[in-house]
DNA sequence: AATCAACACAACCGCCGGGGC
DNA sequence: GGCCCCGGCGGTTGTGTTGAT
């Protein structure tokens, strides 16, 4: 059957009909928005007029949507070719099998693959508790890694890559203070996660760790890295939001980006200061 | 100046859930 | 309960812009 069909028009919007969509939106609110075309009023779907209303002519528009979501998009692509132009063309050596990790054993991370403070780290850690953050350690929970916390961070934060392939921070002793304490600040570890799987890519599990990649994570060694998450004392649920990104005060800044030279601080360095200043903060574990 | 790659941005598409009939 | 419409969201695509070569 050869309905007549009606033009949907497509494509960049025209002043006009920005000017109809408000004048629709002042009438009847916005709301209704296939009635837009069933009046004839607009040649455009109504999701089309509701994405145009919600994301760039609405009043007090915020500009989290869209622009976030292209945002994180891009940064992801970018990350992942990164990833992959640093990987080398065949490293088995320094990959990690599902077998080694069976055994507790992952090749490839040993420690001298990884930077100088991350191994100074690892060290010493090895000497204190059965919490080791030996590079090469499996515990039960995350079958991969544990590793790169800061010196000043030691026995505050720990970042997993978990066995959903998400890499979260886990507050060692934070956690265990606030449980005894029965403190309704205790930090959401899956909160945590949601932040922290927008920040890293998720690895693979069979991720290697070529230079290049070990350049990336050499950048959690940066003491300004973790600030994303906020202090740890101060409130650690999703401070992630409530605080903007920030860069180092010197050094490691930052000529990625568009020159292909591919790295990968390009990725953590032009996140806008006031990126995540319109975003509301979840409420509280205590309030769900 | 021309070309190219990477990026930013705007918009569309497909899927899904909720609500009304 | 089933169907349909609408709105919301995530993913993707198309196009313009920018900076390097």
């Amino acid at each position: 059957m050869e309905a007549k069909r009606e033009e949907i028009r497509k494509g960049p919007w025209k002043a006009e009909e920005d000017e109809v969509l408000i004048n629709h939106v002042k009438k009847y609110g916005p709301r209704d928005w296939s009635s837009i075309r069933s009046k004839g009023l607009l040649q455009r779907t109504g999701k089309s007029c509701r994405l145009r209303w919600v994301n760039k002519l609405r009043p007090n528009l915020k500009k989290t949507d869209n622009d976030v979501k292209n945002f994180w998009s891009s940064r992801q692509k970018r990350l992942a070719r990164i990833l992959q132009n640093s990987n080398p063309p065949s490293s088995s050596s320094s990959s990690i099998s599902k077998s080694h990790k069976m055994n507790g054993e992952v090749p490839g991370f040993e420690i001298e693959n990884f930077p100088s403070q991350v191994q100074k780290y690892c060290s010493s850690m090895e000497d204190k508790s059965s919490q080791s953050c030996s590079l090469s350690s499996i515990d039960n929970n995350y079958d991969i890694i544990k590793m790169v916390p800061l010196p000043d961070l030691v026995n505050s934060k720990l970042l997993h890559f978990d066995t959903t392939n998400y890499a979260h921070i886990e507050e060692l002793d934070q956690r265990e203070n606030y449980d005894n304490n029965n403190n309704n600040q205790c930090t959401s570890e899956s909160q945590l996660q949601i932040s922290f799987s927008h920040v890293l890519p998720q690895p693979q599990q069979d991720m290697t760790f070529s230079p290049g990649s070990q350049e990336l994570l050499a950048r959690f060694e940066d003491p300004y890295f973790f600030d994303v998450f906020g202090p740890v004392d101060d409130a650690p649920e999703l401070a992630v939001v409530e605080q903007p990104f920030l860069k180092p005060a010197t050094g490691c800044c930052c000529d990625g980006g568009r020159d292909g030279s591919e790295n990968p601080d390009a990725f953590f360095d032009d996140f806008p200061a006031d990126m995540f200043d319109q975003i509301e903060s979840l409420p509280s574990p205590s309030d769900w």
